[in-house]
DNA sequence: CAGGTATATTGATCCAAATCAAGAAAGCTG
DNA sequence: CAGCTTTCTTGATTTGGATCAATATACCTG
């Protein structure tokens, strides 16, 4: 039987190019970045991609699936630190210290493109809008980052997980999927340990913002009734002291 | 009166060369670096290096005194995005925008290097180890953030400023002033606001650290009597849960 | 599809750190 | 150096979210 996401398609054909790496570049210059890269076979829900401590070869662009991103402490416990849809790039982190800083596991079935990172500096340095679009890229999930750490460090519960939302919300639209109404692939966990918060509390908060009719919840999936007001709960987070 | 930060330094002869962006290049590439770089007049403290929002020229290396990085607030409050030091390069996040996302504000009267990007681009497109060390710098940026992220999703309060003087300590050391004795050129709102704390909760952890004998505190003065303590408060935060 | 396991919800209680409040110490500035 | 302002410290009180506890619901898997 034919599998849809092994089917080996050039950058300059994938809809991602937009959001993804090659994006900016000719066609011509998008074949040659088509040309190094790797696309391993799909990995199913719970596999690992990478994990923490390896020797770091590649970075990965995310084709289909989503991928968690997170710090595994001794205890067996874990930091989440992002989850990453189609068109985004995992392993950044791990360019400076050439080994992986955190693990990556399946949430949903995923298929990803492997970028063998020394390669991919030698185009870089050939190809001068790649270069340019791999430091945006790498100053963009700084910025990303800083947001985090705003949230983290003075945001209540409510602007947590309604910044969360949002956040997904734009994420999805920008993928051409519905920005009222999707499934989320993380567990309440995972939200709770990303978002700096007990799972007891996102279950409240989740069941909270349905009562007020801002969302409507089921499980994993989620609709949003109100996108403004949930917009303006996230923003109250800007308000730091 | 002759101004000592003011002096021209080539970078091949700068005591950072081996912490700033310099770090792995020939002598002869140090000099093309050197040729790109502007070396304005030192600030003062309480001067902006930049103001978010601003159109981005250029990223800065500190060449001495520190400067706070923060993202300042409709209501006029801020968040503490962080403290640099010597050596360190300020303005990474402001690449994809091309433009500031946060603000830079001098704690100690410090001179800067000033790097105009699009030059800088330029010679790390002919010059592949600057080019990768420019990778590895955006990389460990991102790697500390990660750090934070954990610091403010986990730890407790006692973990967090035993973290920030252990890092502090290490910074100060790598540039080879005492990692036992030190003055902190930021605020105790500064650290509070940095380290998602209320400013008593900082003043209180210091007060407690130094009745437990672990630090001696005076004013912005802070002795490390017993490092492997303080390690071992600071290391806590690594059991997340 | 029965029985077991993982995940999610909801309620009760507790606690770390925020907030409120007041004073002490240091730093300016005329 | 007196008076003012800013920064810091310490104490009292409050509170948001953690933790503990008990189901409920969904999901495996044989």
């Amino acid at each position: 039987m034919l599998d849809i996401t092994s089917i080996k398609i050039a950058c300059s054909q994938c809809s991602l190019n937009r959001l993804c790496l090659p994006m900016g570049l000719e066609v011509e210059e998008m074949d040659r970045l088509d040309a190094i890269l790797k696309r391993p076979r799909p990995l199913k829900r719970g596999e690992n991609l990478f994990q923490a401590g390896e020797r770091v070869h590649s970075l990965y662009a995310v084709r289909s699936g989503t991928i968690k991103t997170y710090t595994p402490c001794e205890d067996g416990s874990e930091q989440v630190i992002g989850f990453h849809l189609p068109g985004e790039v995992v392993g950044l982190d791990a360019i400076e210290r050439e080994q992986h800083l955190c693990s990556a596991k399946v949430l949903e079935t995923a298929s990803v493109c492997e970028l063998p990172f020394e390669r991919l500096q030698e185009l870089a340095g050939e190809i001068p809008s790649l270069q340019k679009h791999f430091f945006r890229l790498l100053s963009q999930e700084l910025a990303k980052d800083e947001t985090m750490l705003l949230l983290l460090g003075k945001a209540t519960a409510e602007e947590r997980l309604a910044t969360f939302l949002v956040n997904i919300s734009r994420r999805f639209k920008a993928r051409g999927f519905s920005d009222r109404e999707f499934n989320l692939s993380m567990s309440r966990h995972d939200i709770g340990n990303y978002l700096g918060l007990a799972v007891e509390t996102v279950s409240r908060m989740f069941s909270r913002f349905q009562d007020e009719g801002v969302i409507s919840v089921h499980r994993k999936n989620i609709v949003i009734n109100d996108p403004e007001r949930l917009g303006r709960m996230a923003h109250r987070s800007a308000h730091c002291s």
